[in-house]
DNA sequence: AGCACGCCGACT
DNA sequence: GTCGGCGTGCTC
């Protein structure tokens, strides 16, 4: 009798499950889990993940194919990555050889070496010394330091990292004080020990910012602190001493940013802090380039790795810290294929690497309140403002009854005019791009909308055109209705464009910069009104939820947000939550240092208990009370959620297929207890993209009896003879019910 | 998701 | 006749 060995592998692929291969005898004792190797599958040959070996098959060895070779030497993804994204497999019912390869970069998926780049490395000839180049030659001095710092050589692409240019490099190469040689190895290392870790001094903390550090690292071990503090609280400072101290013991950082966040800005602001390597992750880097960082994170050249969501998945040799900034923002859910939340997904990694968590921000999710308030994690606030600049007053604005100008009042407009006489800015919120959210006929009433959604198509000028928010389907602008054929086509509402024309003709002296994605996507062209901005001339800006985040206008005394209601009686109970956070997010912009601020809220509900506890007592009282209302109406974060969706060329069809999947399991199975199941009901879009779409969501009392029943979901959609008639989806903990 | 296999319409 | 349309089924 033969004995085989058997290795069990993840497949990317979309099925749910593993597979077995018989291992070939030049491999046995070779592979280890976390390994790449490469399979046969069905007619090809793709690569997948050893995730056990010397199993036992249900297959039998007759049916078992042989692996064809391993791709690696020792393990790609390190113990951690390996659980983290096992884990997060089951948690979030994504296949696991796709979860799996979502945590490598591109091209060690496409099976390339995990070693840098051929390089050519620089280094300090053998008489350098700094004496030997002028006092004024700044820059040349510094880049000959950062050489003289690292003898074993840095690369031409490390060098460019640090901002330094390739004459610089060629004027020192010139004076025969750096030369080059060709190698491989990592383009960038420290000698440990002797390292300078900062490049500027630290701020000196206030009490609190002292106690919140002290918190923060003390122990040393797994705890979750989460601080909160209003913008210009400095809970920057705190994070960026914290990681000084983890530098120090000679561990990484790593700080999670929302999409938007991840700017020049914001690493510049580590660069200017910090002497050591500091890597950003973000969607604008090469295929090379980021397994270049991947690899440096690894073996623990890289310091410092700042990233959006995927980067939770960067392994780290030496993991001293992990920090999720604004940690509530929607950005760190995946909102498509693998559902994960970063965050959650940082809470599980910290514990596992048992290092310390800080999540920040100025508006606590009510999951994160919610954990705090119940001791899991620490809570600590930041409650003083740099500068001692007093806090922005808010006024509601009742615009009841009023006429408005392209979405302004005329009492808004009066304030716009005081403030800019004052020689200040002002800030307008409005988070609706385009110039008008639809197009109506004034004979008919008949309404211009995207023929493959549920929706209004949104009048765009500037470009002109219709545009569908949904689908991103374009068309020209009508000429005439399309259902009595009147040439009297009205838009209707206000969108960004709208609004700024109103403010040019209102105000034809001072310059109106409108800020949205629209106005944003060329080149450059943020970074010019940015300019602008900050020279401090008097000016106003309109623009979308792109002015919330990130960006700091000292010069603005003025707030606006000119639709407060937009979440209020939103379908999804989550609306009031995000116009909060919204709201204070933009409200932070306003008055810092010695200009004191004000905030306008334009609604027809002044009296609305929930928007007066936000603005009279604060987020934290809002949040609270909106607790109350969550945990009294059964909804996250006190019970859990999962949404099933599914959607189908045909009508019905997708509504058809979730009722099948629920029928088979109420009939045949019993149900775990302290779940409530609702629909199949169509989505609140029903139609979207040409897809009619349907869903059912799951409350559980219980996270474990919630996945068991998402675990006979899975078994029944595997057998159910519709599956291939729809695509569905199973979505753990939605952030949305679209 | 890929990819092959297979069974009908319309093109050289 | 055969090229290709995409429905159906399978991947250890
Ligand atoms: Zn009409
Ligand atoms: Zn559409």
């Amino acid at each position: 009798m033969v004995f085989y060995v058997i290795l069990r592998v993840a497949i990317p692929s979309p099925l749910h499950k593993l597979f077995d291969y018989l291992c070939p005898v030049e491999l046995e004792g070779l592979a280890k889990p976390g390994m790449r190797i490469k399979v046969p599958f069905g007619s090809r040959e793709i690569i997948g993940i050893v995730i056990d070996t010397d199993v036992h098959s249900d297959y039998s060895s007759k049916q078992l194919k042989t692996a064809l070779m391993l791709l690696d030497a020792d393990p790609v993804l390190d113990a951690t990555q390996f659980w983290l994204a096992r884990w997060a497999a089951h948690y979030y019912f994504y296949p696991e050889g796709e979860a799996l390869q979502q945590a490598l970069p591109v091209l060690l998926r496409k099976g390339q070496e995990p070693t840098f780049a051929h390089a050519t490395l620089w280094r300090a000839t053998a008489h350098a010394t700094l004496s030997s180049l002028a006092t004024s030659a700044k820059r040349q001095r510094e880049l000959l330091e950062l050489l003289l710092r690292n003898p074993q050589g840095v690369s031409t692409e490390a060098i460019k990292i640090e901002g330094f240019s390739t004459p610089l490099l060629k004027a020192l190469a010139d004076k025969h004080l750096a030369e080059s040689f060709a190698s491989h190895p990592r383009p960038y290392q420290f000698a440990t020990g002797s390292e300078t870790i900062l490049k500027e001094a630290p701020l000196t903390l206030n009490e609190e910012q002292a106690s919140a550090l002290y918190s923060l690292l003390n122990p040393s071990h797994f705890h979750t602190l989460l601080l909160e503090g209003i913008t210009g609280s400095g809970k920057t400072e705190v994070y960026l001493q914290a990681i000084e101290a983890i530098l120090k013991v000679g561990k990484q950082a790593l700080i999670l940013v929302p999409e938007i966040g991840l700017t020049p800005q914001t690493l510049s602001r580590f660069k200017a802090r910090f002497q050591v390597p500091v890597m950003a992750l973000h969607s604008g880097l090469t295929d090379r380039q980021r397994l270049d960082a991947w690899l440096m994170a690894r073996d623990g050249s890289a310091r410092i790795l700042i990233g959006t969501r995927s980067a939770i998945f960067t392994p780290m040799k030496n993991p001293g810290i992990i920090i999720v900034d604004e940690e509530h923002d929607p950005s760190f859910k995946q909102q498509e294929g693998f559902r994960y939340h970063a965050r959650d997904l940082a809470v599980l990694r910290a514990k596992k690497e048992d290092i310390p968590l800080l999540l920040t921000t100025a508006t606590p999710s009510l999951e994160s309140l919610h954990n705090a308030l119940d001791g899991r994690y620490q809570h600590l606030h930041l409650r003083q403002r740099a500068g001692n600049a007093s806090a922005p007053k808010f006024k509601f604005l009742d615009i009841r009854g009023e006429a408005l100008q392209a979405g302004m009042a005329p009492e808004l407009i009066h304030h716009i005019r005081q403030h800019l006489s004052a020689q200040t800015q002002v800030l307008i919120f409005l988070n609706r791009r385009g110039f008008s959210p639809s197009l109506i006929c004034h004979d008919c009433g008949a309404v211009n909308e995207c023929t493959r959604c549920d929706a209004r198509m949104t009048l765009h000028r500037s470009p002109a055109h219709m545009h569908c928010h949904h689908c991103d389907r374009q068309t020209p602008i009508p000429k005439r209705c399309h259902q009595c054929h009147s040439e009297d086509l009205r838009p209707s509402g206000a969108g960004t464009e709208r609004t700024e024309e109103q403010l040019k003709s209102l105000f034809p002296n001072i310059p109106v910069l409108r800020i949205d994605r629209d106005s944003t996507s060329r080149k450059h062209a943020l970074e010019n009104m940015m300019k602008q901005i900050h020279t401090g001339q008097p000016c106003i800006m309109i623009g979308t939820q792109m002015l919330a985040k990130g960006h700091h206008f000292p010069r603005v005394t003025l707030v606006a947000v000119l639709d407060a209601d937009a979440g209020l009686f939103s379908a999804d109970f989550r609306g009031m939550e995000k116009t909060a956070q919204l709201i204070l997010q933009v409200a932070g912009r306003a008055g810092r240092a010695e200009l004191s601020g004000e905030v306008l809220l334009q609604t027809h509900h002044p009296d609305h208990p929930m928007l007066a506890a936000l603005v009279t007592q604060g987020y934290e009282a809002f949040a609270k009370s909106e607790l109350v209302l969550r945990q009294g109406a059964g909804l996250p974060p006190f019970h859990h959620h999962a949404l099933i969706r599914a959607e189908a060329s045909r009508q019905g069809w997708a509504e058809a297929f979730l009722r099948s999947i629920r029928e088979a399991i109420e009939t045949h199975l019993s149900l775990p207890p302290g779940n409530h199941w609702s629909g199949p009901f169509p989505s609140p879009m029903e139609k979207r993209a040409g897809l009619f779409r349907s869903q059912m969501l799951i409350q559980g009392r219980e996270r474990r009896h919630l996945h068991t029943l998402l675990r006979m979901i899975m078994q029944e959609v595997e057998h159910n003879p519709m599956k291939n008639k729809v695509r569905w989806s199973i979505d753990v903990d939605p952030i949305d019910s679209y």
